[in-house]
DNA sequence: CACACTACTTCGCGATACGAAGTAGTGTCA
DNA sequence: TGACACTACTTCGTATCGCGAAGTAGTGTG
């Protein structure tokens, strides 16, 4: 379903973001959700979920050596996530919005 | 975690909201969300949750006899489950601007 | 040389939403 | 009378997912 991919897989959708305007790799796709907002989100959720998107085929690698510590693995959005983030980005504004309606004070029905 | 109960958890919240204005019994409060736009919502997860709350201490329940059918068991908020409303309705909303943020063209960074 | 930071992987756990199936009461329609 | 549909709830098994912990490895600092 759908809906069941909303009820929990949003970080698929805050990763693909995350990627929109600029190629990253995993540890700093990491520090971009924690500053967005997203305090607490796990390393381990974060490396699992780009394994996944990737897998899916919604996103490109490539490794980069990096003269200051370990190599990193960039990932990219392709064509394919560019679409799957904007249909999802669409679904996340209704579900939302259905949630707030439900939220809202309900003294005028 | 908090988050990672928002993150899937948000049937909770949904219930919760349901139950605000009126007490309900699970096939009715099944129907008030799938109305309200959860169009996708299974019956056995409400029905699950609504067992959840109630273990929790957020709901009191209490049955009555239908002339149309069979028994139904009726929840209603209790002052915990009134809290944890309003507390975590607080969270969803940061968490849901935090996305919005996230999914806004980030254009002007 | 110990430690901290970066960068990524693997493993196992717990929570949970779901589908399917079952039970049971009422009403309808032939 | 019997088949079916709708209401109302429960139980069971499954899949997904986010997470913590641990491990590997490279670099720089005290």
């Amino acid at each position: 379903m759908d809906t069941t991919q909303l009820l929990k897989g949003v970080l698929d959708l805050a990763c693909l973001a995350a990627l929109r305007d600029e190629d990253g790799y995993g540890y700093d796709i990491l520090r971009r959700l924690r500053t967005a907002g997203l305090t607490e989100v796990g390393d381990a959720s974060v490396y699992g979920t780009l394994r996944r998107l990737f897998n899916a085929g919604l996103l490109t690698t490539y490794v980069v050596p990096s003269d200051e510590g370990p190599h990193r693995k960039y990932y990219a959005l392709n064509p394919a996530g560019r679409a799957e983030l904007q249909r999802s980005g669409k679904t996340w504004h209704g579900f939302a919005s259905t949630m707030d309606d439900l939220l809202r004070e309900r003294e005028t029905a």
